[in-house]
DNA sequence: GCCTCACCTTGCGCCACGACAAAGACGGGG
DNA sequence: CCCCGTCTTTGTCGTGGCGCAAGGTGAGGC
């Protein structure tokens, strides 16, 4: 296995504050490990034994309910950890990391956490504010689930998918790992069949442009106007 | 104004492993502020400037959206650190902490969280656990949302108040602070006008009982039962 | 090049739930 | 004790979007 691109690790924003030494050992303990797309870094329900960082590539966290309804509760992206349920109180991992695109992980076990934080504060503060963001985003995506209609909801989460894994291109902005009508549906509580009628009908006005896994944002205000409930 | 209640303090979670005169530094640094029912503790959108604990009481923190619509966040009892803002990387305020009962609060300019946590990881440690803790919740509700019809959405709602704020009685549980149909409504994305229905339904079952801003659970294995979707 | 699987589209009927409306009941304040 | 505001109950109606069903289409394997 190839050594761990120090450079990218040291730029992430969890590392911030975090000198050199610290970081080396840090990562000196660290195991690197790739993942095929469709392939999962854990399972739901599993016992949490190391927390996780997503180097390269892109996650889709489901849950799965008792009555097997399947959820997206989140996309990780580059820079993000994930797995963390042991600094979260829990034993076992929440949900299943499933890889959309082609991914690399570097994990650690869950000891490591506790040790590296008593010695580096800075370490919790950050890993603190990433775990608040996320916790802001829950917040969003609980009101626009209470308040809003599905139509609004997918605008919503197509534009935040822009915002985190957009790609610049000629005719628009892509959408930069394969995403399925059935992935948005469980992301924003419909089904594939809504999310494909909307699609559709978006396409007919010029705002997106789907394709087989693929969605590529051409007309951004428009559709920033329709999550807003200009519709 | 009384003084803090030193023990009441000491006892609580995100203290822990906590040196005692690290927490009399901190609570030195602290103000005491009494909130009235209906009472806010701050405002949505105003610029953080402190974090707080609540001590007694229940806070009901609500956001509005753009068009007026509001819904309840979360539930804040006592123990609860809230107004976190900060740490979370915002410089204002996500939400309206509205006091549901009487209720008294502490609060400590931001300053002081970073100058603490530098010295004590153990207090950043638990705050992430706190955190950890309202994420999972929220991830919860957001699956609940997505997957489940209102009536079992509202029983989930109620089993999680019973578990955090039930006061065993006579007849059954009570929720131990004034709750009105528009709150239940508003935590689990419907309309008084349905949340009304379902309790009725539930009084007639003998399931619940129920009375102005009161909520009395008689029957908590058929609720439960009602919350797996079994209705 | 063809086969097959996975993904996508579209139509139709139904129903849970929201919108609207109106009237009853509890409780605090004067 | 009565008044008034807030909270609650109950009815009727309309509809968004889900369930079900059937047929297209692109991509990868052999």
């Amino acid at each position: 296995m190839a050594e761990i691109d120090r450079s990218l690790v040291r730029a992430l924003p969890l590392f911030a504050n975090m000198s050199d030494s610290d970081l080396d050992r840090l990562l000196s303990r660290a195991i690197m490990r790739r993942v095929a797309p469709g392939e999962t870094v854990f399972e739901q329900g599993q016992k949490a034994t190391q927390f996780f960082l997503l180097l390269h590539g892109r996650l889709k966290v489901t849950q799965v309910t008792p009555e097997g309804q399947q959820i997206i509760v989140r996309v990780v992206h580059p820079g993000d950890i994930f797995g963390f349920a042991q600094a979260l109180q829990r034993d076992d991992y929440p949900g299943t990391p499933i890889a959309a695109a082609e991914s690399v992980v570097i994990c650690w076990p869950n000891e490591v956490w506790a040790h590296f934080v008593e010695q580096n504060p800075h370490l919790a503060i950050n890993a603190m504010r990433s775990i608040g963001q996320r916790l802001q985003e829950a917040h969003t995506r609980i009101r626009e689930m209470a308040t809003e209609e599905v139509e609004r909801r997918v605008a919503h989460a197509v534009l935040r998918l822009m915002d985190q894994a957009g790609k610049r291109e000629a005719e628009g902005v892509r959408i930069d790992f394969p995403l399925t009508r059935q992935d948005v549906a469980e992301m924003t509580g419909t089904t594939l069949h809504t999310v494909s009628r909307i699609f559709s009908a978006w396409e007919s006005r010029g705002i997106v442009k789907g394709g087989r896994q693929k969605l590529l944002v051409r007309d951004r205000p428009r559709l920033e106007a329709l999550a807003e409930g200009e519709g």
